[in-house]
DNA sequence: CTGGATCCTGGTCGATACTG
DNA sequence: CAGTATCGACCAGGATCCAG
């Protein structure tokens, strides 16, 4: 942090742009707020609670998460293996604002795309 | 709004997972924000704001926020043509989770960086 | 000046099959 | 149970050229 950064919020490492671009993929955002809203889970515990979702888009989305620091993987040395996943601190403070944006979210998608539907793009 | 839709946010219909597919478009909150700033924009005006932004993808994404009903456009019927572009009220509130997700990043991404160089994972 | 049309590439995502 | 490996479809997004 060098003091005021304005400048670099569109410089091609602006931190918005990289987190939005990781919330935008598929899977991100439901696994955060099942683990938000379920604690600790196990992978297929978890694949339940996200219909839809294959083994390897999961997989591949708790790698991001726990490569990013917000989930927390724990391996139960047991046979067969479990593997519980929860959400870090950092995880969990990203829900603030994410809980917000959701809020923003159920209040006026349905605006939205009834504005779209009259625009014949959607 | 027929009352509580939490079974909603993980059913294909999702509205957060609509809305953050859309925010994780490359340009489209880097546009948001831009308006927000600057008020009303042309085009080119935009663009300038945004570097990186090819015209086609500015288009494209304008056309998007627009047909959202996010963004109003207003043509000035000259030669040549001025278009100009700014907040919807919809738009604008848009702006209040948002930055609310911008000041996180801005704040946690370091960490979150960090934490990827660790993983390995880039 | 403000776009539209076209072509192309890379990455996301899904289906399927296999493993400890 | 909890993944990994591979293949292919699809689309965001960039380059370029064209038009009102």
């Amino acid at each position: 942090m060098t003091g005021s950064r304005r400048g670099d919020l569109f410089s091609p490492a602006c931190p918005t742009r990289r987190l939005l671009d990781r919330l935008g993929t598929k899977w991100t955002s439901m696994a955060v707020k099942s683990l938000s809203d379920g604690g600790e889970l196990r992978f297929t515990e978890l694949r339940r609670r996200m219909p839809g979702v294959s083994q390897k888009m999961l997989s591949t989305t708790l790698q991001t998460l726990v490569a990013d620091g917000l989930v927390a993987r724990r391996v139960e040395d047991t046979v067969p293996p479990r593997v519980h996943y929860r959400l870090t601190e950092l995880g969990a403070s990203l829900e603030v604002p994410l809980s917000a944006l959701r809020e923003w979210a159920e209040q006026h998608m349905a605006r939205i795309d009834d504005h779209r539907r009259r625009a014949g793009l959607g």
